[in-house]
DNA sequence: ATTGTTTATGCACGTTCATACCGATTCATG
DNA sequence: CATGAATCGGTATGAACGTGCATAAACAAT
């Protein structure tokens, strides 16, 4: 890198880094930037104000929302649950199904009945670890390179692996849902592999906390249609779910749960 | 001297354990993090005071509203805990590792030294989420049908993904030894996939527990050779290792385990 | 072109932080 | 209650930090 970067420029950089590794540090940045440590604690100074980095004695962490460790169960694992059971009442004995990336989709896999038969395919080796604890399960991983923020393979590989699947369903992961934006993801190479794997199954599901409802995130993953269905909390704002049944999708809410 | 992980990323680190395991010893957490134990305790004082979990004489507990998830593997873990600290020692930064399913493998990844930079690929689901808990691991998964017996995938299309690697080292998993027959197994598929995974590494490592040395099943891995390192455990018989030796393969003995 | 203003950067200074070590104290256990 | 391990508090040290200031470049207005 040469050392006549312009500062916001560098900071764009330290971001892509950010979201890469998960971590920077500040002595690493300067030695890399060909700039003083002080320029760096500038930036990361900056960075942090502006909501885009955590900043820790040393360098600075990505936030928690975009970190390495996506696996964030036990937050809301309550909610989930409840979302997960509703979930479940769309599978039936026989189906493919694809499961995507996310803590909401591991939380499915751990709720699925005993009794089930599914084959079921994910790129994520956490919902495949759980998914070996189902007994009846017959399970098929999409192999490749695993992006550190998403917690599941999503490259090249990825998502030549998908195109051998034709899956009954397919179980989206989290992304915003807003009536007029459909569902839409922040991270590209995820929100690439997610189309092309909505676009493969014969239906779709995504099962939504509340926060994520009206969230609308700068990449587009599919329209809402009548082959999706949306599965919400019990709490989600009637106005919400009117709006978004116009689009045609179906709207699957799940019980209250206490706590 | 201090492993170059943040302080935040650590207690980070502690926190992923504390869910897991429900408990820690601040004594295991300062050799792991190749820190002292009173930045150990430190760390526990603080997360405790942040009300992250519970101090105790010690280490430190789980709170109880996180505690539930399935309990690990339990008795044989300090053994298997000592063959993997031996094994860590050949593995060097930027080096690209194959890890083969098997729990003995489970626990080198678990047993990585949070410092090491490594690209690590692997084929079974829970090797790769353990993985994923390490902060500077580049994790690559090979995908297709997961065999429940071994929980891994070992199909057509993992040989396929398989045939892309050329690793440094190839880590191979559970199976039989012996110093004329070498290595078997004794699930053919498996067996038909660990040959490959061994033949196109530069270097064989194989981390085998006591109960395995001398045992020979009816598939045949590889022959003992010079390119292969033995990770044996302390109380493995000395006649045995002898034996083993005039096969050329490299023999590296683990510490006793304590208990 | 000149002047003043903003911005980015580096340097010097004193301060804070993370950590290891030491001694005193507390704890678990026989 | 005796003993060794775990813990706490204090201290020392070096690295990281923030601040203030000076310099230099970019920019705007004259």
């Amino acid at each position: 890198m040469s050392s006549d970067l312009l500062s916001r420029e560098r900071q764009d950089a330290i971001r892509i880094e950010l979201r890469q590794s998960g971590r920077v540090l500040a002595g690493d940045l300067a030695r890399h930037f060909k700039v003083s440590e002080d320029t760096i604690r500038r930036d990361l100074r900056d960075m942090a104000a502006a909501g885009l980095c955590e900043r820790v004695y040393g360098g600075a962490l990505a936030l928690p929302s975009e970190q390495p460790f996506s696996v964030r169960t036990g937050i809301s694992r309550g909610r989930k649950q409840a979302l997960a059971e509703a979930a479940v009442t769309r599978l039936k004995d026989g189906m493919t199904v694809f499961v995507d990336a996310g803590s909401t989709n591991l939380a499915i896999v751990q709720a699925l009945p005993p009794g089930l038969s599914l084959t079921l395919a994910t790129n994520m080796p956490a919902i495949a670890t759980a998914a070996l604890e189902h007994p009846r399960l017959e399970v098929i991983t999409i192999g490749g390179r695993i992006d550190r923020h998403v917690g599941a393979a999503i490259g090249r590989q990825a998502e030549r692996d998908l195109q051998m699947l034709r899956p009954d369903l397919c179980i989206l992961g989290a992304c915003g849902i807003d009536s007029a934006a459909g569902l839409t993801g922040l991270v590209y190479d995820d929100v690439a592999f997610k189309t092309i794997a909505a676009a493969h199954a014969a239906a779709v599901l995504v099962a939504c906390t509340t926060d994520k409802l009206g969230a609308v995130h700068p990449f587009v993953i599919a329209a809402l249609n009548d082959r999706m269905t949306l599965t919400l909390e019990a709490d989600a704002p009637d106005a919400v779910t009117a709006g978004l049944e116009t689009t045609g999708v179906t709207i699957l809410q799940a019980q209250p749960v206490a706590g």
